[in-house]
DNA sequence: TTCCGACCTGTACAGTGTCCAGAATTTGGT
DNA sequence: ACCAAATTCTGGACACTGTACAGGTCGGAA
């Protein structure tokens, strides 16, 4: 179990000790609270001591969004017991719980390349599921950066909301609150006021899953007959 | 033309002129030159009496997304003489092009709530064109929130890798540069490696229209007849 | 055993957002 | 005409941030 051949003391710590830090300062704080410092601080080292681990704190970021991805389930998605557009709906929301479940990643995410091992990862299974649909090699592979983009999109904008710091609301009392601090002037935008409820709920799981279908829906007519 | 009734001598600065400066620094440096600091050096003035104009830094940030979404040519929306689709597709294009044109806008606007006055404005057209193409308030209102979080999540993902500072690419040469970097281990990601091509062009118009397309597609079954 | 490279620390630099006085200015009310 | 109140801006400061540099310490390879 020793390290590769080189020569100097051997490493206090463990990339995954690292990243496991930087997440949980993540969740408590925000992205504000992922900081150098702060992490260096969290698994006892000093600060410049984590740039032997990453070069800097962007190629740290990087590896973080990866590390979530890495969190969501891929066995539902390779199932093939279910259709495929269960499969999806379900990875769907599998990726969306994640995220939610530490606001201040979306951010993250949206700044990535998305190149790690978990992310190609993700995307091979994503191709699978769009191969066994019935798209062919360039369909499936604009469907699913589609997906990706609507996934993370979307996400995106539901935790930039959220302050950072709080346990996640569920969907009736955000939709609630949204709705509570919601004043649309009617005479200047009338079509916005007349749909204020549906608008309040645009965070909820109910608008992200209406989306995620029309979606689908416009990918169903690429199938070829099998 | 005189200010409020209110006491103080006068401000020595228009809102506007603010703005201005934000954006200039945001074009030439990225998110990262947009400061306090540079900004009221652009302005010439103290970096604290920025915050007579706005309460926080975030503040300015909201303003500035919105003063960008306001640049967006809504007349074309409006036209009732072009059919609702190509209305739709001609403002997505408006709304990237306007925003490849200011890299680092695409972080601020997702981390925006997207209620200021530009923002409401489009809103409100967007309801009406989708209300014109025979969707009912909830739908349109749904479908509104759909078709932002797309065209801001692709632009976001696909500016999120340009260097700042340098002029924005065309399409040809940045497919051909991102096919360069892009180098995936084909046995452990078989399907990525062969969609290699389609995958290097994720950042290009054609991909943009293509997922548009499919959106809209999916839209289109829930046009109840006129 | 010697040596070299990798690890970690202390220190430091330039820069960040924003708060706290205080000085200057303009208004409305008397 | 004067005063009080409210507003704008400045200088300075605080607690941070990411990260570069020099130096000490450790451990595998020659």
């Amino acid at each position: 179990m020793a390290q590769t051949g080189r020569p100097g003391p051997r490493r206090s710590l463990a990339e995954s000790d690292i990243l496991a830090a930087a997440v949980g300062l993540l969740d408590r704080g925000g992205a504000a609270a992922l900081s150098m410092r702060g992490v260096a601080a969290a698994v006892g080292v000093a600060p410049n001591a984590l740039y032997t681990y990453f070069r800097t704190k962007t190629a740290l970021l990087h590896a973080v969004t990866d590390e979530l991805l890495g969190r969501v389930d891929l066995d539902h998605l390779g199932d093939p017991t279910r259709p495929w557009r269960d499969r999806l709906v379900r990875y769907a929301l599998d990726v969306r719980s994640t995220l939610l479940a530490h606001p201040g990643s979306a951010p993250l995410l949206l700044n990535s390349p998305l190149d790690g091992p978990h992310a190609l990862t993700a995307g091979e299974a994503l191709l699978g599921v769009l191969d066994e649909a019935g798209l062919d090699r360039a369909d499936a592979a604009r469907a699913s950066y589609l997906l990706l983009t609507y996934v993370l999109g979307t996400v995106a904008f539901d935790v930039a909301e959220l302050e950072p710091g709080t346990d996640p609301l569920d969907d009736g009392t955000r939709t609630t609150a949204r709705r509570a601090a919601l004043t649309v002037p009617a005479e200047r935008y009338p079509r916005t006021a007349a749909g204020i409820d549906v608008i309040a709920a645009y965070t909820s799981t109910g608008q992200y899953l209406w989306g995620l279908h029309r979606l689908l829906d416009g990918l169903d007519p690429l199938r070829s007959a099998e």
